[in-house]
DNA sequence: TAGTGGTCTAGACCACCCA
DNA sequence: GGGTGGTCTAGACCACTAC
């Protein structure tokens, strides 16, 4: 692991465990290159992570102050897999994969508002319910492109794509544009998640890419509206 | 300005322009040095924020290709103000202040699920219409602290709350959290927004700190189900 | 004035990609 | 082997904060 990153997790792991309180200021970039024995570029790189990430907020003349940080909500932010948000939260979870069908086509238009460059490419097509605390709140549909991923194993839906893709194949998941929109429930939302007619679902699109920049995977979340919550940190922009 | 934000303009701005389009490498690290007189780190650095920011995938070994990036959606996305945003897009908008409290006290339970560290404190309270193109679209509930703006002219409701706290009053507004959940309409909304008995609405919560990590404004926004769409970039953390 | 973070530099070594 | 990006270093100068 880097240097930087290192430095990162250790002071990621005290501000996690109240080693250093929200409100209280972080040692300062040269006291952390004696502490590490690192430069001070490679503090200050992980400094700047840390800020990216919520936890701390640099200031001019002063130092580095933690500050409360967003916390994994679910269903999602960032681009985690539903078994790791699973794990990082005390909830039981079931996985039933009720559709599965290779050699299709991309629907294309469902994506289009994402603005990627796609054709309707031959994919595996997996469906998906999320079944939490007993209840069904959430549908994934998948679409895979063949291409990259030849012959998807069932078992790897039943358990977890992120985890085939990443460990088995050994690709390399890079980023996501995702989309959410509010829309009615259709019928299978209604049949799969127990919904009245007349319901709504919240829908998070997303595409996501590999480090060569390919995007390989497309999948639409549809979550009944009750559970739904989607959680943001935002850093305003500089002119 | 810096000379790595100089740089970032620079490519970003041949980007959006087509100059460097996507699928294509922007030039070399090494180039970049010489194109702009810079040392390679300076280079680095505003190559870096244009991957953070989803223009460009750095690629090891061959280079910064240009990728199809994220663009400005309405309502939102990161920390823009309600009136860059309509500048970007091409909509007539309109913005109807129906309510103006001071010295009222921060309806803390509303934010409680942002887990910030907050007081019932007194505060200027602002709703706000927003109209897009003859269409009431939403609404925003805004609190904002009077021990950093003791006096909020209506005026600066009526036209941007952000551009009067940023160039007159000169804060530095440098992060929010937010939340977005779906909710059955209450009365306000569907006598504001025109909806139906039964609708829902899209609701966007969120924190706005200062650069010295004060929270100062508490917005609630409440959007039309059918018109709220909100679109992420987000790339994979290594673990 | 001393300490803090913000920026930039010139150089080094490494891992990766490709001809 | 030559070019690419990834990381790290040691030092410099600046702007801001606090006393």
């Amino acid at each position: 692991m880097n240097k930087s990153a290192l430095v990162y997790d250790d002071l990621r792991q005290k501000i996690d465990r109240d080693v250093y309180q929200p409100g209280t200021y972080l040692p300062s970039e040269n006291q952390l290159c004696q502490l590490y024995g690192i430069s001070r570029e490679t503090g200050r790189k992980a400094l700047a992570e840390l800020a990216e990430d919520g936890y701390i907020q640099k200031i001019r003349g002063k130092g580095s102050i933690v500050i409360e940080h967003r916390q994994y909500e679910f269903p999602v932010s960032g681009i985690v897999s539903y078994k790791e948000l699973a794990e990082k939260m005390n909830v039981t979870t079931e996985n039933v994969v009720y559709g599965f069908e290779e050699h299709v086509s991309l629907p294309v238009q469902m994506f289009t508002s994402l603005r990627v460059e796609m054709t309707a490419e031959p994919v595996t097509a997996v469906k998906r319910l999320r079944v939490i605390d007993g209840e069904p709140d959430i549908i994934d549909k998948d679409y895979i492109l063949t291409a990259i991923v030849p012959k998807l194993p069932k078992a790897a839906a039943q358990d977890s794509l992120y985890a085939y893709f990443e460990n088995d194949l050994g690709l390399e998941i890079a980023y996501a544009t995702k989309e959410i929109t509010m829309e009615p429930a259709n019928d299978e939302d209604r049949e799969q998640l127990h919904l009245d007619p007349g319901a709504y679902v919240a829908v998070v699109r997303s595409v996501t890419s590999l480090a060569d920049a390919t995007p390989f995977q497309f999948t639409e979340s549809r979550h009944r509206a009750d559970k739904f919550r989607f959680r943001d940190f935002a850093r305003r922009t500089k002119k």
